[in-house]
DNA sequence: ACTCAAGGTTCAATGAACGAACCCACAGTG
DNA sequence: CACTGTGGGTTCGTTCATTGAACCTTGAGT
């Protein structure tokens, strides 16, 4: 009968031939997609995924790691004194903004949420289909091609500055002025 | 500063403004998009996901419940006595393909994993597109549309008989027959 | 009366997530 | 030089979730 050997726990899917399986064992645990989420939307420092998430320090880090081994993330240092890292996403997680995009649908959808965002090709303003694509142009949108335009669901006075930079159309991946710590 | 209840742990990603996060408390959890996958392919019994996943009996019958409180799967009497339960995938299940194929795609294409199977439009015999599209007759393939076609990558005698089923062609959602337990 | 099958529940052990506290390197300020 | 602030972490005790083995229940078959 020949066990297979006890692989424990961990983040494995054991016996499951599958690539969703696979898939969802590099971005299956809790906070990943999230972490993704956010690199797309164009947070790249720990801080910033920090509050923005609300997420537990050590996890962060470790999702951080994680990703960056499965070469999600890309870990760089932006300035050398005091030493400053970013992570910044490769197109490996652009692959994913279809998936997320559905999902986010998904979710909106099957729940009638109130809409929070809308994405919009940036070229014509159409709103994106289901999976990430313009109806009107017919194609596929490129990621940095992608609006993200704040729908009326949202609190007008977020507590985290990523979240107020969010309260502006801006494109995805475009990266946010880190506030100089100025004013009040 | 008003601290939010704590609400612990749990589901909840607690202060996100975001139609991802909501899906994922639905369906973010371990196990829950494999089991979801699983009534897709057409598992609807309790001891075919059970031997098909490989789950821990407690935590399927936890999102068994959870996800038919969600309104994913519906459970149904299927025979009175004695009496026996299955759960069918509702609309909300269906709606779920997309995302579920376009993650698959992505961990094959990403890691470039072995053909496991394909999904063709069973109209034409296509194979699918990025997110369950057929490029041939460009539309969105229903989902009792799509065929499900083993690859070269499959174990060719598996354990469990869910496995031994989907080595022949078949079309999503099709129940499985469930083997008299014959033979050996 | 005994056995078998489906569909579960219970429980102790293990692992992961949480959150508060701490650490370090450096820059700027007085 | 001491003091404070910021970014990017690590450590650690507590709580929660997952695991796997054992057990339970309803009813059928023999």
């Amino acid at each position: 009968m020949a066990k297979v050997v006890g692989m424990a726990l961990g983040k494995d899917y054991a016996t499951q031939e599958c690539s969703i399986a696979r898939a969802l064992e590099v971005v299956g645990e809790r906070w990943t997609l999230l972490v993704i989420r956010d690199a797309l939307y164009g947070v790249r420092r720990y801080n910033d995924f920090l509050v923005h998430l609300g997420i537990p320090r050590a996890v962060l880090a470790a999702r951080l790691q994680a990703l960056t081994a499965e070469g999600i993330l890309e870990k760089r240092r932006y300035q050398e004194s005091p030493p400053r890292e970013e992570y910044v996403p490769t197109d490996r997680a652009l692959a994913l903004w279809p998936t997320l995009r559905s999902l986010g649908r998904w979710g909106r959808e099957q729940f009638d949420e109130p809409q929070l965002r809308y994405f919009r090709h940036a070229d014509c303003g159409t709103e994106l289909g289901l999976y990430g694509e313009c109806p009107r142009c017919a194609l596929v949108v490129p990621v940095p091609d992608v609006l993200v335009d704040p729908g009326p669901g949202l609190d007008p006075n977020p507590a985290d500055p990523i979240s107020r930079a969010l309260l502006k159309p801006r494109r995805l991946l475009q990266p946010f002025e880190s506030e100089p710590a100025a004013g009040q």
